[in-house]
DNA sequence: GATGATATGTTATAATATAACACTTCATCC
DNA sequence: GGATGAAGTGTTATATTATAACATATCATC
């Protein structure tokens, strides 16, 4: 038993990865990249190439609706095995306060791989994003509806 | 019966669901604008006000994981009613070729009304890409192996 | 210590998308 | 008919996101 997973980042990697995980919601290269002058990055391609590695090694998810990156929500953390397949990431993306959480679904994984194999497609990603309201943003927007809707 | 639906289109937005139609494969703003030149468009801007407007209508999707923008593929023709939610746009994008096929899976729509619900999370739109090698660009892809690989 | 694979830093530029403003068109209403 | 308002148009300028190209550095391995 050795230390195995969140082996061998380089610098800039883990730079980008810290303040991904720090940031909470999706950040843009430019944003990671302003975040992170202070500790020397300063050219965009930097973190593009610290993004580029961190999505090969399945630490970071791109939102492609969104132009960001996430830090995966999922483990690669200790020892274990890599999981029964969860079916890809299922985004959920709120327009109004930007969180972003990170599901799976197992059927919707099965329907996918369904759907490819029905049309012969050689599957390489998902990419699966929805978009709307939170429950914290729909809450407070029914309060200042009903606070401000009738005069 | 009379004329229905593909009604009161500008000439702009015509002119770019034209293009769009007669692409066949994703195109992006800058590919459609070049296409229309000689139609008399000439910024950037006319390009992505018509395809807001084509959006917002239905005939038109975004891929957002290509940055380019397709035809809906499904009727807006006759006086047919509005079908019974087939689910959300299912793409399947071919890396190799860039063909694309829109395809719709009820039980993926059903799983993800699901999913949102179970969140508290009010949808408001989905965007489900696959990306991979198409048929016809695996079988190509098997047979160059074969001819090529064994020396 | 040569080799190769990967990462780095730097500069420049490409590709995608929007802001702002002045003007037009067209339906509607009085 | 003229006022009004909503939508569209054309134009210029600019913002935002992403890559290309090149020289150098680091590090394991043979």
């Amino acid at each position: 038993m050795t230390a195995a997973p969140p082996k061998s980042l380089t610098r800039n990697q883990s730079l980008v990865l810290s303040a991904l995980r720090a940031g909470g919601t999706p950040q843009g290269a430019y944003a990671l990249l302003d975040g992170l002058r202070d500790q020397g990055l300063r050219a965009p391609v930097q973190v593009y190439r610290a993004l580029e590695r961190l999505q090969a090694l399945g630490l970071v998810h791109r939102l492609e609706s969104l132009n960001a990156f996430v830090a995966c929500s999922h483990d690669h953390g200790g020892t274990e095995d890599a999981e029964a397949t969860p079916g890809p990431a299922v985004f959920v993306i709120c327009e109004h306060c930007a969180a972003t959480r990170e599901l799976t679904d197992p059927i919707i994984g099965g329907r996918i791989e369904r759907l490819a194999r029905t049309e012969g497609f050689g599957l390489h990603t998902s990419s699966i994003e929805l978009r709307g309201l939170c429950a914290v943003c729909t809450a407070r927007e029914a309060e200042e509806t009903e606070t401000t809707a009738d005069p």
